[in-house]
DNA sequence: TCTGGGGTCCTAGGACCC
DNA sequence: TCTGGGGTCCTAGGACCC
């Protein structure tokens, strides 16, 4: 074996996972965590899954059998999930080199030359993420990443731990061919369907086909995935810096309202919040926006669905949230329907550069934040996100919601657990 | 009644120029 | 005014990921 060895480690069930960090009695109960407004199921407990509960399932429509069925249901508590993830990676990247954050819950690090080296590391990793936090890990190891996404997803299925890809293939030499095309990293709804009409249906098709002609009749993405599968790494990630969540390219706030709402006012008022919280991550950033673009759109579940978008190019590039939300709130009258029950919208901000070394030729500065930014974030960050705000962003609810706004349009979250470790007033409570 | 939120990359095709 | 080809740049949309 030479070359490089490339180390995936990612987190079984990670948000189901993180609600049982501070509640140990949800340990061995089926448990699922629901997408904002308490929509779709989007993380499972193992004992959720032998249940038979799948991911993107409405919960509206499954929740009187899982309820039956003894499942407990948390709504998505993403400030939790963010900071034990931090942790985690911070522990992760001390134990082995060349650490890439590739999502939430997962990380591809590189391997040792010596592989039994590696292994002891990877043992190591596992024990000290699963002591330290409390989150169980899966970790593969493989000469490509696309060979290594094929064994954590293979070693999940018998229950997680630690897999190896030459090892597995010298147990298995057909796994490939026992793993359905759908499965591969890469290779979405639309061309499994393309692939099984080319008689493609199983990894192993796809590793034997010819990589020019995948290139030819697909894309060049394609033909990376299958060079991968035959052992030979073709894809690189972008060497985004991913700890802290730093965008290169766009930035976007965007949510699903409580109840659908209608005419001006209101969708003005949700378009500016969402704008203020994309500007917060903005500066948080340091960068400036160069574009603002904004969508409102009806149920795609109804019959008269509609999308509509409008951008507006920032003649200065900015960072201040006045400058931003006006820009976005100004899209919206020449987009309306006054009649339509909007559901959903966004605010993106795109065509991003660098606050530090942003320069004009002609000497004008950037819009910069007068202060104004600095001092919201500065309380948002002491008293909890939108404690603080411009216009209908500062609005407090009542109760359970008292963080979040009072407006009918803010979104359900009926099961939300603590937010232990970034909220000081929702710590967890020992009693000894 | 009730169906998530954020990203990235690639390609096709139009606009424009010579 | 018409005719033709080829190059570049940009944008919208499609496809994928978690």
């Amino acid at each position: 074996m030479s070359g490089r060895m490339f180390v995936l480690a990612d987190a079984d069930s990670f948000y189901a996972s993180c609600e049982r960090v501070f509640h140990p009695e949800l340990a061995r109960r089926p448990l699922v965590v629901l997408s904002n407004n308490d929509g779709c199921v989007v993380s499972r407990s193992r004992e959720a899954k032998l249940l038979g509960i799948s991911n993107g399932l409405p919960w509206f429509k499954i929740r009187g059998q899982a309820e039956h069925d003894g499942v407990i249901a948390r709504s998505s508590n993403y400030e939790l999930y963010a900071s034990l993830s931090r942790r985690m990676m911070r522990l992760m990247a001390a134990t082995l080199p060349g650490q890439e954050i590739y999502s939430i819950d997962e990380c591809f690090l590189r391997g040792f030359q010596d592989p039994q080296r590696t292994r002891m590391a990877c043992t190591r990793m596992r024990e000290t993420v699963l002591q330290g936090i409390g989150i169980p890990l899966t970790i593969a190891t493989a000469p490509t990443r696309t060979l290594a996404k094929i064994v954590s997803h293979y070693i999940k299925h018998q229950g997680g731990g630690i897999g190896d890809w030459d090892l597995l293939r010298s147990q298995e030499p057909d796994v490939l061919d026992r793993i359905d095309v759908s499965e591969v990293w890469g290779v979405g709804r639309r061309l499994t369907r393309k692939l099984q009409g080319m008689s493609i249906t199983t990894a192993g098709d796809l590793a034997r086909a010819d990589p020019s002609r995948i290139r030819h009749l697909f894309s060049v993405l394609l033909e990376r995935t299958v060079l991968e599968l035959q052992g030979i790494p073709s894809i690189e990630l972008d060497d985004f810096d991913a700890i802290d969540g730093t965008r290169k390219q766009q930035l976007m706030c965007s949510r699903m309202f409580g109840q659908p709402i209608t005419g001006l006012p209101d969708l003005s008022a949700a378009v500016g919040t969402y704008a203020q919280q994309a500007s917060i991550r903005l500066r948080k950033q340091g960068s400036l926006a160069g574009m603002v673009t904004v969508f409102i759109a009806t149920s795609p579940f109804n019959q008269d669905y509609q999308s509509r978008s409008g951008s507006i190019i920032l003649t200065d590039p900015a960072d201040d949230p006045l400058t931003i939300a006006r820009a976005a709130v100004g899209t919206l009258p020449r987009m309306i329907d006054p009649h339509a029950r909007y559901v959903r919208a966004g605010v993106m901000l795109g065509a991003l550069t660098d606050a530090a070394s942003y320069t004009t030729f002609d000497g004008m500065d950037a819009k910069r934040d007068n202060g104004l930014g600095t001092i919201l974030d500065q309380a948002n960050r002491k008293f909890g996100l939108q404690s603080v705000g411009i216009g209908w962003a500062g609005m407090k609810g009542k109760g359970r919601a008292r963080q979040e706004t009072g407006a009918t349009w803010n979104m359900k979250r009926q099961h939300l657990s603590n937010r232990s470790t970034t909220r000081w007033d929702e710590l967890c409570i020992v009693k000894a």
